[in-house]
DNA sequence: AGCACGCCGACT
DNA sequence: GTCGGCGTGCTC
C-alpha cells in the first residue's frame, strides 16, 4: 500500500507536520508534487513531501495509527516542483527561521506553482505553421511563393497577413497548424555591445585578489562610482566562460532594468529576470526557462535567490547593506544567509558590494569571515560631490517655513538653467513617525531607555517601541515651549507643487511607489529622465541607489532627519547609508557634483560623517554605541510577534510567555525585553505585541523551539524573526 | 487556518 | 421554539 505524506497549504505552525493520505495503485505520483486533498471538512492543496510503500493493508494501518485515511483527490503536477538542492534549502529555511515548511516552499516558488488554492496560471500558446508537403504543383504563383517562404521553419500564424492563402494551403494539406508554447518575454530589449573598459589599478588589484583566493564570500567596499559593477561583470564573464551560471541580486525591482542592460551590453548569454513586479504569467515563464536550463544569468530582487538555477558559479549581491534583502513576513529570512547556503552547495563565490556595508558584514570582514576588498577611489579620478548641510532651524528663524531652503532653491534653479539635472530625495516613513519641534528641533526620547518615541494618531500618544513606555502627546515643546510640533515626513505631492510654483522651467518626475508599481512605467520613467524629458527627479528611497545618470549635477535631501528619528537602533546606520548613497548619485559624468542636505539636526555626527562620505569614522562611532548598548553585532536578536483580537488577553499572555522564557533559558546571557507594541499594532483585526530576545553566542534554537511549542495551539498568531532589522 | 459543533441569550 | 453569537477542538 502507498501512503503520501502531505503538508497542507495552511501555513500556521500548528499544522506544520505531514498528514498521511492513501494513494490508489492506479494513481501516478512522485514526491515533490502538489495534490488536491480533502482536509477536515474542506478541500485544500497539499505538497507531497514523501511517498511511503507500506506492506500492511489500509485497514491495519488505520487501526494502528488510530485515524481513518482519506484519499488524494487529484495529482496536480507530473514532475517535482523543486530539485533536491532546493528541497533541502526549504528545510534549512524552516528550521533556521522557525517557520512552517510549507511557508518556505511558498516563498521559494512563483505564485503559479505555489502549493495554495489561489490563482492558477497556464502556459501561453500561439498558433504556428509547419510545412508538411512542399510540392507546389497546381498552386497559383502567389500561394506557392507563400509556401516556399514557410519552408524549413516554424512561423507564427499571427505574423502572416494573408489568412486566405494560409487557409487554402491548409485545405490542400500542404501545411499544418499547431499550438506552440511561447514564453511571455520580459526582457527583450537589445543593447549595443560595449567593449570592456580598461581597469583601474585598484580594480586590477581586486580582480587578482579574487582570482588568487579560495575564500567564499567577498565584501567589495567601494565608494559610489568606484566601478564595482565592472568587477561583477568581469567575474561573471569568467564564470560563464567556464560553463557555470551566475545569479545577480539587486536590492530593488527598479534596479533590475539597469543591471540587465549592463550585463547585456557586455555579455552575450541568455538572461532571466525574477522579481515581484512581473505578472504571474511572466514569472511562471521565466521560472521555467531557468529550470529547463535555458538561461545562464538570473537577475532579480530578494526572492530571486531561490531561482531554480543549477550549476551556480557566482552569486553577486549588489548594495549588500540594503534592507530590502530582509524578508519581513514568515519565513523572515535574510537573503545573504540563503546565498551563503547555496554558495556552499555549489562551492562557488559570493561577491557582495557596497559603499556603506552593513555593520554586520563589515565586522565579519574585519574578523576574516568575509574577504575584504577595497575600491577607495572613483574611476577617472572623479571627485566626490561637494556636500553642504543646511540647518532648517535657521530657515525657520528667518521666516522660511517652506520645505525648500533658500540655498537649495537657488542651486536647483542654477542647475536647470545650465541644462543639468537634479535628484531630490524626500524621505517619508509611511504609517508612523516621530514628531519634532519646528523651532528648536527637539525630538521626543523615551525617558527609560533613550529611544526615539513614535507618534500614534489612533490615541494621540507617543510610544517607545523598545521598552514599551507610552505618554500622551504634549501640546507644547518641553524644551522651548513652542506649540508647533511637526511630523517628520511630508508628502512628495506637496513638494512637487512647491517646485512647480517656485522653480522656472522645471519638469518634475515624481518617483514614488505609485510610479514604480505600474508595470513598465519605471523603465520608461528612467529612460525619459535619461533623455532629459525631465530635469528634476523627485522621489523616496527608491531613487537613492544604483541610478547612474551622467547629467545629474545636484542632489538635494529635503529632510535628512526623518530616518534618524524613527525609533530604531539601526536608524543611524540607515541614515548614513541613505545619505551616502544618494549623494553618490551626482557628479558621475564630467561635471563635479554638488549635494545639499537639509536637516534640523545640523550638528548630528551621522549627518556630518555621511556628508564627508567617511565610512570608517562612522563604523567606529556606531560600533562603540552598539557595544555600549549591547546591540547587534555584539548581540543577536530574535523578535517574536504575537497577535490576537483580544488585546488584554494578548498582553497578559505576552507576560506569561516572557516568564516562560526566563524559566526555560539555560544561560544568564539570554535577556527578554518587552512586550512592546509594534508600529503596526493592529493588523487584520488583530492586536500585536512583540517580545525581543537578546543573546550572545548561545545556541538559541533549543529555547526557540520550546517557545514555539508553548505558543502552538493557544489560538495566537505568532511570527518568529531570528535576524530582525528593527526592534 | 478554517470549519463544525455546541451552548447560551433574544427574537418572530 | 429557533436564529445566530462566538468559544472550543480537530484536521490524515
Amino acid at each position: 500500500m502507498k501512503i503520501a505524506k502531505v503538508y497542507t497549504e495552511q501555513t500556521t505552525l500548528q499544522l506544520d507536520k505531514p498528514f498521511s493520505y492513501f494513494v490508489d495503485e492506479n494513481i501516478n505520483i512522485v514526491k515533490g508534487v502538489r495534490v488536491s486533498i480533502p482536509f477536515n471538512s474542506y478541500s485544500l492543496i497539499g505538497y507531497v513531501e514523501d511517498i511511503e510503500e507500506i506492506n500492511i493493508s489500509r485497514e491495519e494501518y488505520e487501526k494502528k495509527m488510530g485515524y481513518k485515511l482519506k484519499e488524494i483527490k487529484e495529482v496536480i503536477d507530473e514532475q517535482p516542483l523543486l530539485n533536491d538542492e532546493l528541497i533541502s534549502l526549504a528545510h534549512y529555511l524552516a528550521e533556521y527561521n522557525i517557520a512552517s515548511l510549507i511557508s518556505c516552499y511558498q516563498v521559494m516558488l512563483p505564485s503559479s506553482l505555489k502549493p495554495t488554492s489561489s490563482n492558477k496560471v497556464e502556459e501561453k500558446y500561439f498558433k504556428c505553421i509547419r510545412v508538411i508537403d512542399n510540392n507546389t504543383d497546381g498552386l497559383s504563383e502567389k500561394i506557392s511563393a507563400l509556401l516556399k517562404s514557410l519552408e524549413n521553419k516554424e512561423t507564427y500564424l499571427r505574423d502572416i497577413d494573408d489568412k486566405y492563402s494560409i487557409n487554402k494551403l491548409k485545405e490542400k494539406g500542404k501545411i499544418e497548424i499547431f499550438e506552440k508554447e511561447v514564453y511571455r518575454d520580459v526582457n527583450n530589449a537589445i543593447y549595443n555591445h560595449l567593449h570592456a573598459p580598461d581597469l583601474t589599478i585598484d580594480q586590477k588589484k581586486v580582480m587578482n585578489e579574487i582570482n588568487n583566493s579560495n575564500d567564499q564570500v567577498y565584501l567589495l567596499e567601494g565608494v559610489t562610482g568606484s566601478g564595482k559593477t565592472e568587477i561583477y561583470l568581469r567575474q561573471a564573464e569568467d564564470i560563464l566562460k567556464e560553463g557555470r551560471n551566475v545569479l545577480v541580486l539587486v536590492p530593488e525591482i527598479s534596479l533590475t532594468p539597469l543591471m540587465i542592460q549592463r550585463i547585456k551590453e557586455r555579455l552575450d548569454y541568455s538572461i532571466a529576470v525574477l522579481h515581484s513586479g512581473l505578472s504571474d504569467g511572466e514569472k511562471y515563464d521565466e521560472y521555467r526557462r531557468i529550470k529547463r536550463g535555458e538561461v545562464r544569468v538570473v537577475v532579480g530582487a530578494r526572492s530571486a535567490i531561490f531561482a531554480p538555477l543549477s550549476n551556480i558559479g557566482l552569486i553577486v549581491i549588489d548594495e549588500e547593506h540594503s534592507e530590502s534583502y530582509k524578508e519581513e513576513n514568515a519565513p523572515c529570512y535574510k537573503m545573504i544567509d540563503v546565498a551563503i547556503k547555496r554558495a556552499s552547495y555549489y562551492n562557488c563565490k559570493i561577491i557582495m558590494g557596497s559603499a556603506t556595508p552593513s555593520l554586520e558584514s563589515k565586522t565579519r570582514a574585519i574578523k576574516g569571515i568575509y574577504h575584504q576588498l577595497n575600491l577607495p577611489k572613483r574611476i577617472n579620478e572623479l571627485e566626490l560631490p561637494d556636500v553642504s548641510i543646511i540647518n532648517m532651524l535657521d530657515e525657520v528663524k528667518y521666516g522660511n517655513y517652506s520645505l525648500l531652503s533658500k540655498s537649495l532653491k537657488k542651486s536647483i534653479q542654477e542647475c536647470i538653467d545650465n541644462n543639468q539635472q537634479v535628484i531630490l530625495l524626500l524621505n517619508r516613513r509611511g504609517y508612523s513617525s516621530s514628531i519634532q519641534c519646528i523651532s528648536c528641533g527637539y525630538t521626543f526620547k523615551c525617558s527609560n531607555c533613550g529611544s526615539i518615541m513614535h507618534y500614534h494618531s489612533s490615541d494621540n500618544t507617543l510610544k517607545c517601541h523598545y521598552c514599551g513606555k507610552k505618554i500622551n502627546k504634549p501640546d507644547y515643546c518641553p524644551k522651548c515651549g513652542n506649540k508647533y510640533l511637526r511630523h517628520l515626513g511630508a508628502g512628495s505631492q506637496k513638494l512637487e507643487e512647491i517646485i512647480k510654483k517656485e522653480i522656472n522651467n522645471s519638469k518634475v518626475l515624481r518617483m514614488d511607489l505609485d510610479a514604480v508599481s505600474k508595470k513598465g512605467s519605471l523603465e520608461k520613467n528612467l529612460e525619459d529622465f535619461k533623455n532629459k524629458k525631465y530635469n528634476i527627479m523627485l522621489g523616496t528611497q527608491i531613487i537613492s541607489k544604483g541610478l547612474d545618470f551622467d547629467n545629474v549635477s545636484l542632489v538635494g535631501v529635503i529632510n535628512a532627519d526623518s530616518l534618524l528619528y524613527n525609533g530604531d537602533f539601526r536608524s543611524s546606520e540607515k541614515t548614513f547609508q541613505l545619505l551616502t548613497q544618494v549623494v553618490g548619485r551626482c557628479g558621475r559624468g564630467n561635471i563635479r557634483g554638488k549635494a545639499i542636505i537639509q536637516t534640523s539636526s545640523s550638528s548630528n555626527q551621522v549627518i556630518l560623517m555621511s556628508a564627508k562620505q567617511d565610512y570608517s569614522s562612522f563604523y567606529q562611532t556606531e560600533m562603540s554605541y552598539r557595544k555600549s548598548m549591547l546591540l547587534p553585532p555584539y548581540r543577536n536578536l530574535v523578535l517574536i510577534t504575537l497577535g490576537h483580537k483580544d488585546k488584554d488577553k494578548l498582553y497578559e499572555y505576552c507576560y506569561y510567555l516572557k516568564e516562560f522564557i526566563e524559566l526555560n533559558k539555560n544561560d544568564e546571557d539570554i535577556e527578554v525585553l518587552g512586550p512592546t507594541e509594534p508600529s503596526l499594532s493592529f493588523v487584520n483585526n488583530q492586536h500585536r505585541y512583540r517580545l525581543l530576545i537578546k543573546y550572545k553566542d548561545n545556541n538559541i534554537y533549543e529555547l526557540l523551539n520550546k517557545i514555539k511549542n508553548e505558543i502552538i495551539g493557544k489560538g495566537y498568531f505568532v511570527k518568529f524573526d531570528t535576524s530582525p532589522m528593527e526592534n
